[in-house]
DNA sequence: CAAAATTGATAGTATTACTATTAACTTTGT
DNA sequence: ACAAAGTTAATAGTAATACTATCAATTTTG
């Protein structure tokens, strides 16, 4: 199992970054204080000057990593997602049963998310939180076709193709298995933004969950009981 | 008839501008020409010296009219949702059998737009486009709450409840009508979305569109075929 | 036709999102 | 141990952005 796992570590395609902030300690610290000042005053707000103040060092010394913060976003966002798909593979790894794979995979991308402590200075939880307010940002933008062909999203795509692929092992005549695995993926991420900030559009709070919605809604829409 | 419609006309919450656009022909001028200047180079791109240019007009007096481009994207994708709620009204109203009105209603929001003759300066099928890439930008922001508690957002959000209304009227007993409404509405920008630039992650295409995908997706879900 | 409102022109500011250069410091190979 | 190579810090600079302020010219309105 190991050598399996192996295979799938957080991979984040090269060209996003100009130096691997997993290489050295200021990387690392790029990183870490990064997801804490952009959680704390948003994508808009953050700038690398802002984040040199932080952790105490040159703004010039964080554009020799990331050319922009929008490629950091990008990492950001390519680094969860990566960790999301690590979960898919290893969570679904022992299950057999196909209907009970669905669930355990629709619970993974909907779930609020709980501390990893294998990642020590990337704080899963406040990622989680800037992946919901700013993980559409890092695609809707005039460049998305360019940086697509780069690959800079394969992270987000792989976890829709992975949900897809499990959804028609359950129902191999359904249609829609793509379509439907990217509204749960990006569903689930609205979803969670509004029971924050428009509680009137949505039934979900912290007792009728995202995942129970989502569950449901798959479960129905693919036929498997009725 | 006439006066039921009337009451439902295009309504944009004041405060959202400084002084209302439609009120004068430079202030329509900004809005068409936005709309155009927004589709073309994207919102990041777009700033009021650029649109002064466009239509003959100085900066300061766009900013007498809107205090910043967040606020005018706010207008056109209120503008937006006010009018597909004037649409779901109007199409709905001859309307007896409950799900044809949802039928209907998930058309209406899914659908790709068609040019509205009514209102001479606004390109409905440009307007569209901006509300696919740009909407999600309006509220996933630091400001979000102030905003909502002013009523910036009560377009979107009366939207999703009266398709959220339909779907009560066709299954009293389904728990999550709001959820399962907001993510339509949510879902079909996405969908619009990736279907043109992430095209391996969606089965929606010219033949299957969004509106089969949702139509099929809702009428199964709320089990009123099975 | 005078008062009020609107628009245009110009100027100015703080901040952003970078780039370039050079010097200091740290790591690495032999 | 030490020179070479690589990394980081400090400083400076630039073009553009997102505004605000002022005042004159023009248009609208009562």
């Amino acid at each position: 199992m190991d050598s399996l796992l192996s295979n799938i570590k957080i991979n984040i395609p090269p060209g996003i970054y100009l130096k691997d902030p997993e290489t050295s300690e200021l990387g690392k610290k790029i990183i870490e204080h990064s997801i804490i000042l952009i959680q704390d005053i948003g994508f808009e707000d953050f700038n690398f000057k802002k984040l040199g103040g932080v952790i105490g060092s040159n703004e010039s010394s964080i554009y020799r990593y990331f050319e922009s913060k929008h490629k950091l976003l990008i990492y950001l966002t390519s680094w969860y997602w990566s960790w999301i798909e690590y979960q898919l593979v290893l969570e679904i790894f022992s299950i057999t049963n196909a209907e009970e794979k669905l669930k355990k995979a629709i619970e993974i991308v909907t779930r609020t998310t709980k501390q990893d402590s294998k990642y020590s200075h990337i704080n899963e939880v406040l990622l989680n939180k800037i992946v919901i307010y700013e993980n559409s940002k890092s695609y809707l933008t005039k460049s998305v076709d360019t940086e697509n062909k780069e690959g800079f999203f394969m992270s987000y795509k792989r976890v829709v193709y992975r949900i897809s692929e499990i959804i028609s092992q359950c129902n191999s005549t359904y249609q829609y298995s793509l379509s439907l695995a990217s509204s749960i993926v990006d569903g689930a991420l609205h979803q969670h933004f509004i029971k924050s900030h428009f509680k009137t559009i949505t039934n979900c709070n912290t007792k009728n969950t995202p995942t129970h919605f989502f569950t449901n809604l798959v479960l129905n829409t693919i036929k498997i009981h009725g």
